[in-house]
DNA sequence: TTGCGAAAACTAATCATATTAGTTAAAATA
DNA sequence: TATTTTAACTAATATGATTAGTTTTCGCAA
């Protein structure tokens, strides 16, 4: 056992995945993520170019986890009740990987190919889920970034213990999401009206 | 000038401030913040603990100069027009003190007497805010998360280059208010029918 | 004015981490 | 079996925070 678990990237990435999400992001260190894998520090650079390389591929896998319980939770459903699901999806997301959530909203090199990519990739599920609003195509991406900025800063909040006071958190949040939805039916209502003017 | 600054902790704070927002948190260091006081490292823990109290120094402060912003904001507004200015002050708020804020949302220790009156005082200056709504109590107070939400999402995202596609943020961010505002409206009058069907 | 005591600087040393260099052992393959 | 590659190792270096112990400076009281 001692000399035979073939570690490689995939097993590292797992490992770490683990730390953060138990420990937190701050957590993770060569020392650490080396003792857990029962091998010595300078060992990892056989695999990896260091710790931020490390996170930078924490982020990407972040990511696109994130994009496969959105994705998952949007099959089948469409308008409010999609955009519910997706929300709700995000949220369990992070709760239930808070160090990969960080490694992809914290440090990443935004440069990254691979990582726009997976970004780009959660960016085309919310437009598609927006599309049965049918909102102007710019509106749409003004949407996508309130969506995501609700999600992003509800859930960081949470994380962080931000929110104070004793009441219901679970329910804080479904009104959150019921109110921006009900503005999106508000905006389209005026959007109509800006049409018949112009028509 | 060389030996006569007369080094407090006040103008540690100042320089500190300065660093965090020309060039990141990331980079607050011990040595650099020394190197731009004129004096060796040691010598900043005759002043202060460590680099963590420094941190939360900063997070109080960042949290008091966002609440002033804020009020000098909602003073002599109300309704939808408060709301939007005090939107737009703390988006301007992050924007010119990027460092700081971020000292204030992601090391402090939450359970600080003095940063919890700080955040306390800004949730009051929003619940005074939604107080032209109405609402019930308990429904001002999930708004108030839900703003608080909004607003650290967006301006994160913002700052870490987050929004990727050619397309006007400040529209954005307009719009997500917006967006809200009229959400908040049609929660009133949900809330006004159930009023009506239980009376 | 002088000299004491506190404040605030300093140097030197320690500790924790990441990282690099160079070496060796093990395993895969020819 | 011999060779090549992979992946571990030890040893050393660099950077940063921090601590210990010392010295300098400066305001103020004798």
């Amino acid at each position: 056992m001692s000399r035979r678990m073939k570690i490689d990237i995939s097993i590292i990435l797992q490992k770490a995945t683990e730390l953060v999400d138990e420990q937190g992001l701050d957590q993770l260190s060569i020392g650490l993520l080396a003792e857990k894998l029962e091998i010595r520090p300078p060992s990892l650079y056989n695999h990896l170019d260091g710790l931020n390389e490390l996170k930078q591929k924490l982020a990407i896998q972040g990511v696109n986890k994130l994009n496969e319980y959105m994705l998952q939770a949007a099959v089948g459903r469409s308008g409010d009740d999609a955009v519910r699901a997706i929300s709700q999806a995000y949220i369990q997301f992070v709760r239930e990987h808070p160090g990969l959530y960080d490694a992809s909203t914290r440090f990443p090199d935004t440069n990254d190919q691979e990582l726009q990519q997976a970004q780009e990739a959660v960016v085309q599920l919310v437009l598609q889920v927006l599309d049965a609003y049918n909102l102007q195509e710019e509106i749409a991406i003004h949407m996508v970034r309130g969506l995501r900025s609700i999600l992003h800063g509800f859930t960081s909040i949470e994380q962080m213990g931000g929110f104070g006071m004793p009441l219901d958190i679970n329910k804080s949040f479904l009104i959150l999401i019921n109110t921006f939805i009900e503005g999106i039916h508000a905006v389209m209502i005026n959007e109509d009206k800006h049409m018949q003017r112009n028509d």
